[in-house]
DNA sequence: TGGTATTTCTTTGAAGGTCAAATTTATTTT
DNA sequence: AAAATAAATTTGACCTTCAAAGAAATACCA
């Protein structure tokens, strides 16, 4: 009982606020102009190859009108690159700028110290536990989205 | 290192995807218009007694501007009362109607279900190691919020 | 008492983010 | 070549948010 009201809580600050807290994260001196969507957009596009609209919406499960004016946001704070595929042009080719780059791996950061908060004095058998919570969580919402 | 990919993998779809998931969860036939945000702030309000806006706002971490819109929404939708109080005019009272108190129940449901689904096949042992884990998550976002 | 300050809430203006539907441009199919 | 399909953008509408300004009521104090 004592449990599930503390998981209780929990969820619901995480639920209520977890937008607000990544973007405190987000938003340091260097990145002020950078908003939690442009980062989850960076995100996607990955310092990989660069990849086409299409590609990168799905991902993140936006419509391609909604990426293109997200792509449109990180053109113009000098994030991203845009640019025309020569084997089919009516492909859009998106990668990310050298700043990008710096911004991916700066949100990385914050990822690599949320888990490491998380699993601050677990022993490795006690990390498996953890894990199996969160398949299972993962599962729900998996359950939650397929219904 | 497995663990630590698997935890970076859940965290970033529950930060992207986190409020989609909630808003399939709420949205069924009966609640079709009934928004995450609306939802939020029916939560925040509470099935007790009546509360003044600038408590819920702070609640919500919003501006009071802000809830004045979101009580708008919920009043138009016959989700919650708005009430100037006797004893001082300049205060508003807002509480949820019956509708906005099902709704309410409704989205505890869902969070008794994630739960349920988070805590399943976890014995009590396992569910304190997920309440301690979880506690340093929130503690790690508190810092943060801190800083 | 009467005037100023404070408090509570709403309004306004601006900016992001989202979608569905219409449009444009390019490629594929027939 | 014409029609169908595909990729991306544009448009119009809605929701959420904030900061700042405004309105109304109460508190303070001289």
């Amino acid at each position: 009982m004592e449990i599930e009201q503390t998981l209780n809580e929990i969820f619901v600050k995480l639920f209520r606020n977890i937008n607000t807290i990544e973007e405190q994260a987000i938003r340091t001196e260097e990145y002020k102009n950078v908003t939690t969507n442009d980062m989850h957009v960076i995100e996607a596009i990955g310092i990989g190859s660069p990849k086409n609209m299409t590609a990168v919406a799905k991902e993140l499960g936006v419509t391609t009108g909604t990426l293109t004016i997200s792509v449109n946001s990180l053109v113009k704070k000098g994030l991203a690159d845009r640019v025309r595929s020569e084997e089919d042009r009516r492909v859009v080719l998106v990668s990310l700028s050298k700043k990008g780059v710096k911004a991916f791996r700066h949100h990385q950061r914050f990822h690599e110290e949320m888990i490491e908060a998380v699993m601050e004095r677990l022993t490795e058998e006690e990390k498996v536990i953890l894990e199996k919570a969160l398949k299972n969580l993962n599962r729900f919402f998996r359950d939650k989205a397929a219904e």
